[in-house]
Order: C-alpha cells, then sequence, then structure tokens
DNA sequence: TCAACTTTGATTGCGCACAACTTAATTGTG
DNA sequence: CACAATTAAGTTGTGCGCAATCAAAGTTGA
C-alpha cells in the first residue's frame, strides 16, 4: 500500500476534526445550560433570544434574526411559542405592515432577573482560562465570518 | 447605579459570547458541508455516521453512540433511514439479542470513494492556519470534555 | 397608474437532538 | 431456579434549524 507523505492527509484529518469537535462541544453547551434554563422553562435558542431583547430592546424579526443567525423559519415558530406563554409580544409595525415588532411583555421582563443568575453558574464548569476562551472566541467567529462569507459569495457561483 | 468593578463582568460576558460563538460556528460549519453532501444525499450526522463505520468497521449502535456522543433516540431513526436507502444494514447481534450490529452494504462502500472528494473541498473555507485548528481543535474538545465529566458528576448530586 | 419586482414574515416538510418511556434480553443474587 | 436490577434499542413528543414555498405589503419604473 503506498503512501504519500505530505501533509495534506493530516490537515484534512484535522479539518474532520475540528468540524467534529465543534459538533460535539455545541451539544454540550446547551446540555450544560439545559438543567438551568429548565428552571425558567426555556430553551437555549428562546434565552439567546431574550439575551439579545433585554439588552438591545424591541426590534423586528428580521433584526433579531440577523443578530441571531436564524432565519424566520426557526425564529417564527420559536417567537409564537414565546408569545403564548407570555414572555413577549408581537405587534406589526405601524410604518411597514410587513415587519413584526417583538418585544417584552413585563414577565419577559422579570425573567431578566432570574436569568442573571445563569451566567455564574455556567462559569464554574469552565476548564479554560481567559486567554484561552478569547482565543476560543475569536477563531470561532474567524471561522464563521469566512464559512458565511464563502457561501453568500459562492451562492450565484458554485464553482 | 454602581458598577463593581471587577473582572467577573467581562468573564461572564466572554462566557457568552464563547458560547454564542459556538452555537453559530456548528450551524455554519453544516451549512458548508450541505451543498456537499447533498450530492450524496446525505446530512452531516448521518455522514459522521458513515464516517466512523468507513473507518472502523462495523459495530453496534451503541458503540457508535458512544463515538459520536449521540443517544438511540436520535441515532434509532437516522440509523432506519440510512437502511431504508440501503446505505448500511443492521442485525441482531447472536452473543446479545438486545445488540444491533450496523454495518455497510456495497452501497455504503462505495459512497465512500465519492465522500473522499469532500474534506478538500471543506479544507478551502479554513480562513485558520494547522496551528490554529489544532488550537481549535484542542480547546473544543477540552471544554466538551469539561462540560461532559461536570454533566454526569452532577447527575446524582444536582448542587 | 399599474404591472413587475422586492421585502418581510409565516407556513410546510424533513431531519436531527434529547428527555421520558417501553420492550426485550441479560445479569446478578438469594 | 426465581426474580429484581440492569442494559440495549426503539418509540413518542417537543423544539429547533433550514430549504422551499407562499401571501401580503411596499417599491419601482415604463
Amino acid at each position: 500500500m503506498m503512501v504519500v507523505m505530505t501533509s495534506q492527509g493530516g490537515e484534512l484529518d484535522l479539518n474532520k476534526q475540528v468540524c467534529f469537535a465543534l459538533y460535539r462541544a455545541s451539544r454540550a453547551l446547551t446540555q450544560l445550560y439545559r438543567p438551568l434554563l429548565d428552571e425558567l422553562d426555556l430553551t437555549y435558542p428562546q434565552y439567546l433570544a431574550l439575551l439579545v431583547l433585554w439588552e438591545r430592546g424591541p426590534m423586528t424579526v428580521r433584526e433579531l434574526g440577523h443578530v441571531l443567525d436564524l432565519d424566520s423559519g426557526t425564529l417564527s415558530p420559536m417567537l409564537k411559542r414565546l408569545a403564548t406563554r407570555g414572555v413577549i409580544e408581537r405587534k406589526r409595525s405601524e410604518e411597514d405592515e410587513r415587519s413584526v415588532v417583538v418585544h417584552l411583555t413585563e414577565r419577559g421582563d422579570a425573567l431578566r432577573e432570574q436569568a442573571s443568575a445563569i451566567p455564574d453558574r455556567v462559569a464554574g464548569s469552565a476548564a479554560l482560562d481567559v486567554e484561552q476562551l478569547t482565543a476560543l472566541r475569536d477563531s470561532l467567529a474567524a471561522l464563521t465570518d469566512a464559512v458565511n462569507a464563502r457561501r453568500t459569495a459562492t451562492r450565484g457561483n458554485p464553482e
């Protein structure tokens, strides 16, 4: 059996390993949040949406989707569930009736205080120091941006 | 308004940023794989399962779940779909009738060659060098292992 | 002015993920 | 042996995530 000794094989393996590590880590994290969020009856994506609303105030579905990188196919049902539970409210914009503005209810605001304890409790399982976390965050951001740029670039021009 | 000047706020923010970066990056990656895997009519999780079978040969659902960090609630329907399409076959183990051994069919083996082109095509969108990728992989692994260890440790003893 | 186009959000359909539960086989123990 | 406990898969129900499609509202230009 011939073995060609370039770094290619290794690099491709490295790529696969990074992708799988990412897939595993992402699921592990939502698992870490789950028991904490269960107390508030929230899922991790719902918590992310509320974080944005808590920090930035009311915004349209479109804006929220832009911040979270989620489309209406994901957001619409999720916001509907949050609205049913009285955490948020949706109403059509008056300037542009196509847009739907999402805003917190009193109940949604109140959740913020309960949720404020979550970061402390998650932080305990860090296993990485501040420098490593910063590097990790930046690497992930660079990778995501590159991938998203490639996707939009490739969309009209699939090689 | 009192502002306490410790590094705590920043670190908690950093944690949130890392978690969200992970969530985004994971989805961006499956998006990157999607058009390539569409040609083989595979999803990313299905591709991962086949990678394991290609590299390690037949194994039980349990073993596959251990490698991929997935439980039977996820694997059973997924393997059923792959079996329906004739990519894999499942049969009860003869030593232990509780176990189901998963193995590739001829068609599943053939897919391997078509899939062999995928890593090259994904690698193009790297945006990170080998060192950064290695660091990323190792950080993610450390983080995932810590989280999983904490979860199993906490399970019987929720603080 | 009004038909063509674009934008926004909702809907549909499918495939994960995962908790909770069920069934069947095996193991351990008195 | 009997029988409780454990283990392996499968099933059910819920909630994403996303492609594809749709309808309504707004914009544009001949």
